[in-house]
DNA sequence: CTTTCCCGCCATACA
DNA sequence: TGTATGGCGGGAAAG
């Protein structure tokens, strides 16, 4: 019904917040190791992309581990803690404590002394193949979030801006257009976090400056479970990748690894990939909803099924159901009294053909 | 207006 | 070469 209600779209929707919680809701299980770039995406109904987004941030924190090309294993949440303490031991190594970062008050403690965090000790002498391999893994998102984390774990501070972040995570380098760049991504890393629990967004007592605060890894879980009920019940429809994005969208993504070759590719946009979802026991009062959505055309590979395709098959089912009710009722009495309506019927029919 | 931050172009890395 | 990965920043929604 939705699906014409064109402004529907939210941004809210499609953040990455969101998606992350998906993400987690899907592959967070005991029995869950693998997971599959084209997989996640195509099960999420989003770009490749931003798969990429998701799994680096949460790779900072450990939750998932690079097996492979386009290969991802999932370690628990378990796996946190203790790659938290060891960032932790990591930045208190580093100068991560002292910098500008903010106090319980609201005092923005200018930088200070950081200079020689350079790596003195440990110059060169490592990676042979590239020299400016180090720079590279500089300004990934993965190093990013892990710089974030430290800062909440080395610093005594309580509430951090992301201002305050950027300033400390940006090597002395003032220029405001670094400052934008970076900023955009600690929002991505901030929003995921927030969504797992891991961080909380709050305000600075007084000024009215937004701030994040940490909490601890224990109050990640949760919302992750299964969760069937709440699931079901918006369920309707994916809502995501509304239109308008489509057509940009082509992920020429042939791939298609080598075990699983169940892929049902992106395109799971509209009424195509929520069905069937998993095989969890949600089935609890799905029944009802399963009803619903089943009249339009089942879809599957058509990357196009637009209105004018969704009209004509419209059209057949009723043609079919027509001709198999004609049949049914031969009644003279149910004719007659149903007479007009299916005359009207069959003038609306022959109109509407002709349109 | 400013803050938040999604989207996807396109540079790199890799096979 | 083709594919995989992921910086990066435009610019639009949210506040």
């Amino acid at each position: 019904m939705e699906s014409l209600g064109r402004h529907s779209y939210s941004r809210k929707e499609k953040s990455l917040g969101v998606l992350v919680s998906n993400f987690l809701k899907l592959y967070n299980r005991d029995d869950v190791d693998l997971i599959g770039l084209d997989d996640a995406a195509g099960r999420l109904g989003v770009e490749r992309r931003r798969i990429y987004d998701v799994v680096n941030i949460l790779e900072s924190i450990g939750l998932v581990a690079r097996r492979g090309k386009n290969q991802y294993s999932w370690k628990g949440f378990g796996e946190v803690p203790r790659a938290l303490s060891e960032l932790k031991e990591q930045g208190m190594q580093e100068r991560f404590g002292i910098v500008p970062c903010v106090t319980n008050s609201e005092m923005v403690l200018y930088d200070e002394a950081r200079e020689e965090s350079l790596k003195l000790t440990s110059d060169d002498q490592e990676n042979s193949p590239s020299p400016r391999l180090d720079s590279k893994k500089e300004k990934s998102l993965w190093n990013l979030a892990q710089n974030f984390v430290k800062l909440f774990l080395c610093s005594g501070a309580d509430l951090i801006t992301l201002d305050g972040a950027t300033k400390a995570l940006l090597n002395e380098s003032q220029d405001p257009l670094n400052m934008r760049t970076k900023v955009r991504r600690l929002y991505d890393i901030a929003n995921v976090f927030s969504s797992m629990n891991l961080i909380e967004k709050t305000h600075i007592p007084q000024s009215r400056k937004p701030a994040y605060r940490w909490l601890g890894s224990e109050a990640i879980s949760e919302d992750q479970f299964v969760a069937a009920p709440a699931s079901l019940c918006d369920r309707n429809e994916p809502k995501k990748r509304v239109f308008g994005t489509e057509i940009t969208n082509f992920n020429a993504k042939r791939s298609k690894t080598d075990c699983s070759s169940k892929d049902s590719k992106h395109y799971g946009n509209e009424n195509t990939c929520n069905e069937n979802e998993q095989q969890q026991q949600c089935d609890s009062k799905s029944a009802v909803k399963r009803l619903v959505s089943s009249p339009l055309a089942p879809a599957g590979t058509s990357k196009k099924n637009n209105t004018g395709n969704n009209h004509s098959q419209r059209l057949q089912d009723l043609e079919n159901i027509s001709s198999t009710h004609k049949l049914q009722y031969c009644n003279q009495e149910l004719f007659g009294l149903l007479g007009h309506y299916t005359e009207t019927w069959r003038s609306w029919h022959a109109e509407f053909g002709r349109k």
